[in-house]
DNA sequence: AAGTGGTCTAGACCACCAG
DNA sequence: TGGTGGTCTAGACCACTTG
């Protein structure tokens, strides 16, 4: 009966009262609202309060029906700050380099990078396995934030052989990686491989995506070599689970 | 503070009474019982009444402490039937073709495969979308549902032009559908375009998954292409969210 | 300072699953 | 049929964000 939710055309009328005081047919009808357009993009909604008001319920049923839609993708939440219709996805190919800036710009984005760390660090285990470094080594750790339309949608570490990329401080470190080891090291790359799983955000990548610690994410891990067969560097990519779609063609 | 929940190490003694009894000191009570191996993958946990009742709570943060625990994948449900641990995902590579037995046998799991139904449809719109045909023109459509060591991840799709597999619905539909396209018609592949994306699970993907309706799922949908260019088939795979790493080399 | 989201309590009823 | 998970109520306090 319920499998109509998805399935009904746009125009259908609005449902009766008693549906529309359960947590699954408040549901509907902010996914109603959200796809005709009458909230918009980006907009907050009104207070868990004035929601629970209007849908007649509690707040605990009301937030219910927003975690429905938020682990759909239509709607998203910022740590303590509110809830917000969720934008279109980022259609994105991991298998192409630093294509993030053009990537989002070709579909209609506004792209921003911000660097929030650079330094050298114990190489972690879960980079030993990917770069085939002994664990401590010291090795080179980019971190970055970066937005789409003004909302933190990625969080990523960037690591390397601290040896193979001198003063690469000096460097931009907003944009393109791969720019960077083109245009001043010379690098071209090889093959790469990637993985692509859910997980709970960890305090370090929640924090920086305004989302709650244990939130679900989508994690892109990424290992590039060069023409060599040589690892070069990996990336941990912490994204928004409704912000991007993976498509990749092969 | 709550960081070093990430970085702690295995052998850390149990946490003070008062963190305890929070939806975060049980998430990382269960999770440190999981990982020690005390509770096994597979197994169910006692009852969210007992659960409660242990970690001197109520049901509602217990279930918050279990959700977190479950999008994280760690623990899974089944729809009314239970809490379990849950087991190592599957890494799973979309680029190559009909090898969910063969890839889940190498990883030293059970794979097992159910044909649900098989039948002329209407083409779809989404289906129209990839294998380029008109909306409404019949088409097969094969439903199926796998499992990995008696567990249910896997609910999927296919969708093929029908007069290019004349007598198919004879053939055993509970293998690889590479296998019986090229022993059966002779098709060799070309290319090849997937997707990976998070959604909630409408119904017809929720139940065959034991999970409620709106639950977390990821889609990987692929499609491919003869020798020839032109476009065979599609599929839509729905997989419980914690049971699957894709992993692909480029 | 006010209002918000995050969290928690202590109950309750229902549909469903298993014995 | 008893116990289970799923859902819901009607409050409450706190930390934080925002004006």
């Amino acid at each position: 009966m319920h499998e109509s939710a998805w399935e009904r055309d746009e125009g259908a009328g609005p449902k009766l009262d008693g549906e529309l005081r359960s947590a699954f047919g408040i549901r509907e009808e902010i996914e109603r609202r959200v796809r005709s357009g009458i909230w918009a993009p980006g907009e907050r909604l009104t207070s868990e309060r004035d929601l629970a008001e209007h849908f007649e319920t509690t707040r605990v049923t009301l937030r219910e029906a927003l975690s429905m839609l938020e682990s759909e993708g239509r709607l998203y939440r910022e740590d303590r700050r509110g809830w917000f219709v969720a934008p279109p996805r980022l259609v994105y190919d991991p298998t192409e380099r630093g294509t993030f800036d053009r990537t989002a710009r070709a579909q209609g984005r506004v792209p921003v990078t911000r660097l929030l760390d650079f330094a050298v660090v114990p190489c972690a285990p879960r980079v030993s396995a990917l770069l085939a470094l002994p664990v401590g080594l010291p090795i080179l750790r980019i971190r970055r934030q970066r937005f789409l339309d003004g909302r933190a949608v990625l969080y990523v570490e960037h690591h390397l052989q601290p040896d193979a990329f001198p003063g690469l401080e000096t460097a931009d470190l907003t944009g393109s990686m791969t720019e960077i080891y083109e245009r001043d090291y010379g690098f071209s790359y090889g093959g790469m491989v990637f993985e692509i799983t859910t997980v709970g955000l960890h305090p370090a990548a929640a924090e920086p995506l305004r989302m709650a610690v244990g939130s679900p994410g989508l994690l892109v891990t990424r290992a590039h070599d060069d023409r060599a067969g040589r690892r070069v560097d990996c990336d941990f990519e912490y994204w928004r689970h409704d912000a991007i779609l993976v498509r990749v063609a092969a």
